[in-house]
DNA sequence: AGCAAGGTTATCATAGATGATAACTTCACA
DNA sequence: TGTGAAGTTATCATCTATGATAACCTTGCT
């Protein structure tokens, strides 16, 4: 699935759209994520055997509500040959 | 010999390298976890508070081999009045 | 039609992250 | 002195992310 499709079918429930802006971090990091592996030119299992484990993990991370640790961050763009940096800036709003 | 060559040599071996580069990005993000915390001038208690748990699981996040999820990276963030954002970039090596 | 590749979903077990509480050390200060 | 603030460490319980396996759906191709 693309990065467009991604975002466009989340857009399409109303109450998804409504969240858009609580959940836009999440969204943007798991887009990040599948970025990574489609500029890799990967497939889920190509990720997941250098990964050490299975493209059903990958694709739960790349779809569930993901809430992955620091760890797995780190191995999956590693595996997809991007390295990770947190990035920190003040918070605007709030 | 010195330091640098030591760790130059120790380096060469690729697990120590992996191992080495994977500390270094743990340090390094707990870093700024505590530069967050400091920048904001806000106390392990206070930010506590703020993230609705206890100062002592703070200081775990702090001082232990932390592996903390995103979802504690925002909050922890937030509660410092900082954003988090994933920063992607070619993997130079590897 | 059959077949394989790519991805999704469901389920279970387990490891480990987090929540909660308590006791402890330092340090600063009255 | 001692009192409190700040941080650390230990421990236990609970929650959940991850690992692993299997079945499923598309899509494209022959």
């Amino acid at each position: 699935m693309s990065l467009q499709a991604l975002k466009q079918r989340a857009l399409k429930n109303p109450d998804v759209k409504s969240e858009y802006e609580k959940l836009e971090n999440e969204f943007h990091f798991i887009d990040q994520l599948i970025g990574m592996r489609i500029k890799a030119g990967l497939t889920q299992q190509q990720v997941a055997e250098k990964m050490h484990t299975q493209k059903s993990n990958i694709s739960r991370l790349e779809r569930g509500n993901a809430n992955p640790n620091w760890s797995t961050l780190s191995k999956y763009a590693q595996a997809c040959g991007f390295e990770l940096t947190l990035t920190v800036q003040r918070s605007s709003s709030t």
